[in-house]
DNA sequence: ATCCTTGCAAAGCATTTGCAGTCAC
DNA sequence: GTGACTGCAAATGCTTTGCAAGGAT
């Protein structure tokens, strides 16, 4: 980082955490997970998997959709991405690690970050009580999700 | 319902809503969608497609899976249900239509209902221009959605 | 040198579809 | 009687797996 906060390399920034999270967690870095993990970085989408597969494959015309399956799956696993469900349609890619919301598509399945910030005391404000009765009937709280849900404009 | 607000009969009476809501929605009532509609009242769990089939196919042991599917599909476009996600394995199942809270266990993919009250204001409390914000944007907000994940003691 | 990862093809799981016979209205 | 629904089997979409060849440490 320079004075101003703003990395001069940002792609080899991105390299080093990556190789670093993934050692961290038993795995190995290759050129494949690095591309896939470039790419979640450089969209404000949640791409599929497929979607990652096609703009990956432009950098690794050789890459094959089951190594990008493996990949996102090593970068999950590391913590440095996250898997979004959906009930219909396949599954999203997240790499913002900090805690946020999600507007979601009921029509396209689309998923986007909010810009509100994370509230961490959500859950309490909610009911003091909520997370101390969870855990006291066994259940281990480890986070919250929150989503907005609608449509966006027809296209 | 009598002065006890208890109905005598309340089989019946899920018959004549589950009836009500599917002619309103072009959909015929059958006694296969009947079955499904029944199961789901009964249980506090949020069963799948295989769970509901394997219950359902003891009062009706000729039911399909596929059946089951198409029921299901038939109470979430009549508005007596909801299809709940999940980032792996099949999608669940909720017949408590109205707004509610999740808690989610990572491990097993179950989901119970929270008895914390829906709070209808909870986005504006986060942030007063988020829905309006959104709106101006051209996303059309239906509602929201947050649950608490976490893990459920080992079994 | 060792063990992990890749890319391919095949398998797997959840869900949907096509269709002939059956049922609801 | 008509059109929708059922049950079966086959097809689909997304994802995972097995394996021989190649790559990372």
């Amino acid at each position: 980082m320079n004075e101003l906060g703003v990395s001069p390399n940002p792609g080899q920034d991105l390299d080093s955490q990556l190789r670093h999270a993934l050692e961290e967690a038993g795995w190995r870095y290759t050129r494949q997970r690095a591309a896939v993990y470039q790419f979640l970085h450089s969209t404000t989408e949640h791409p599929t998997a497929e979607e990652v597969f096609s703009t990956v494959r432009q950098t690794i015309p050789s890459i094959s959709l089951a190594t990008v399956y493996k990949a996102l799956e090593a970068l999950v696993d590391a913590g440095v991405a996250a898997k979004l469900s959906s009930t219909d349609g396949p599954a999203r890619y997240d790499c913002r690690m900090d805690s946020h919301y999600h507007v979601r598509c009921l029509q396209t399945g689309r998923i986007h970050d909010l810009p509100t910030p994370f509230d961490p005391a959500l859950l309490d404000k909610l009911d003091p009580k909520l997370v101390e009765s969870l855990e006291r009937q066994g259940f281990h709280v480890t986070a919250y999700r929150l989503e907005v849900v609608g449509y966006f404009p027809e296209k």
